[in-house]
DNA sequence: GACTTGACTAGAC
DNA sequence: AGTCTAGCCAAGT
């Protein structure tokens, strides 16, 4: 098993209308300082990933080569009740907060 | 196995 | 609050 598989089956578990940083993913899969990495798990994401439900940790959507996928990952957000302000989703109201955690 | 490249972050100005 | 810097980690060369 990858890192990145590790990470989309973490990112498969977030509900529509809820986000999470990259360093929680890290931190969920019990590699607290895996940020990155988990960056560049999503950077080749299957199709059945939700990965615009992953944001930086400011809240904001990360920058990227093709600007096209940060107005996509803003959309579908906001199709799914995501608000944002200034660009930055409020992360005290949108976070997702996981009942059980996939490893200890 | 060393080196490079990012969809990262916390801390310091 | 915005900008810079130094660590961080997995993957691909």
């Amino acid at each position: 098993m990858t890192f990145a598989r590790a990470v989309w089956r973490c990112v498969r578990r977030i509900p529509r209308g809820r986000v999470a940083t990259y360093g929680q993913i890290a931190a969920l899969l019990g590699r607290p300082r895996a940020a990155r990495a988990v960056g560049h798990a999503m950077h080749e994401c299957p199709s059945d990933v939700p990965w615009h439900r992953v944001v930086n940790a400011s809240g904001g959507i990360s920058r990227r080569a093709r600007m096209e996928s940060m107005l996509t990952q803003r959309l579908l957000l906001l199709r799914e009740g995501v608000t944002l302000r200034n660009g930055r989703v409020s992360l005290a109201h949108h976070r997702w907060r996981p009942v059980s955690r996939p490893s200890a």
